[in-house]
DNA sequence: CTGTGGTCCTGTATGC
DNA sequence: TGCATACAGGACCACA
């Protein structure tokens, strides 16, 4: 469930759910999830076992459990990735990749259909993750130099919704919030980042920072059972977008239909008429 | 360094 | 009904 707020929907879900307590048991039912550890899935599911989570921690969309003893498990939930608690017995979701069973009965799933995200063991990462510390800090990281973001992004010539997924650069926005952010602030995603004026780089980065706030507060957005809280429910902010998914619907600000182009092997969903680009130079 | 395109997977919807 | 194709919210890696 893949963008900044839910997972950060999720972080909170496990938050409740983990935090001080002890792994009886892990099983790896596919290897696949698990294949960042080095080691392999017996030695994934042996060196957990017995261990205390922390308080779950994130960054962009990468998800960490720490571990008492200052290691972590990294997660991150790719396309279709979930964590989903239940007891024990309860049927298992389908998908279902490994099993952490807890010292209070309850029992943790990571659920994934496409398996593009996993789990693996950080030593020492705590705090931060090694395979973390290339993501730029996200749009609510209270440590977050705008203005270097802002500069930053006027380095980069390609177009702006590319530089936006660059989770190098500023992390936590994907597919549907970078479109969300370029309608708000009717800007074209083809737009080069070097020719926007600092005010409207600015002003994209609120735009996307308002409107994955506005997601977190109603859960995230959801289309369909595969992005779902650790309670297994949706969001609902699929309500509330005004260009993804929208194509052939009229624009909330113009009334012009919206349009979808194929832009870096995915969707992009704008308003022809409130987001235009200006002709490349050649 | 920047920029681009292919690839990793399973499942669902749509079209012929 | 079968079968093929397109598409899905992400990130990594090779290569120019």
């Amino acid at each position: 469930m893949p963008e900044l707020p839910e997972v950060e929907t999720v972080r909170r879900g496990l938050a409740s759910v983990v935090t001080g307590r002890r792994v009886d048991a892990v099983s790896v039912l596919h290897p696949r999830p698990v294949r960042r550890h080095a080691a392999g899935p017996e030695d994934f599911a042996a060196t957990l076992t017995g261990r205390r989570f922390g308080e779950p921690r994130r960054r962009g969309k990468y998800l960490w459990l720490p571990l008492e003893d200052g290691d972590a498990v990294l997660a991150h939930l790719g396309m279709s990735g979930q964590f989903r608690v239940d007891a024990p017995a309860a049927e298992l979701p389908r998908n279902t990749r490994v099993l952490f069973n807890l010292d209070d009965g309850r029992q943790l799933r990571f659920v994934d259909q496409r398996m593009f995200g996993g789990l693996s063991v950080s030593p020492g990462g705590a705090e931060l993750p090694d395979e973390v510390a290339h993501i730029g800090r996200d749009l609510f990281d209270p440590d977050l130099d705008v203005d270097a973001l802002v500069a930053r992004i006027r380095r980069r010539g390609s177009g702006i919704k590319r530089v936006l997924l660059d989770q190098t650069v500023t992390s936590g926005i994907g597919n549907i919030y970078a479109d969300e952010a370029l309608w708000h602030s009717g800007v074209h995603y083809d737009h080069p980042a070097d020719g926007l004026a600092p005010r409207r780089v600015r002003a994209l980065l609120d735009a996307a920072r308002d409107v994955m706030s506005d997601a977190l507060t109603v859960g995230g957005t959801s289309f369909d059972a595969l992005y779902v809280n650790v309670n297994g429910e949706s969001g609902y902010f699929d309500r509330t977008l005004n260009a993804y998914g929208r194509e052939g619907l009229p624009c909330a600000r113009c009334g012009t239909p919206i349009v979808r182009e194929h832009f870096m092997n995915r969707s992009s969903f704008f308003c022809p008429r409130c987001q235009t680009v200006p002709r490349r130079e050649s």
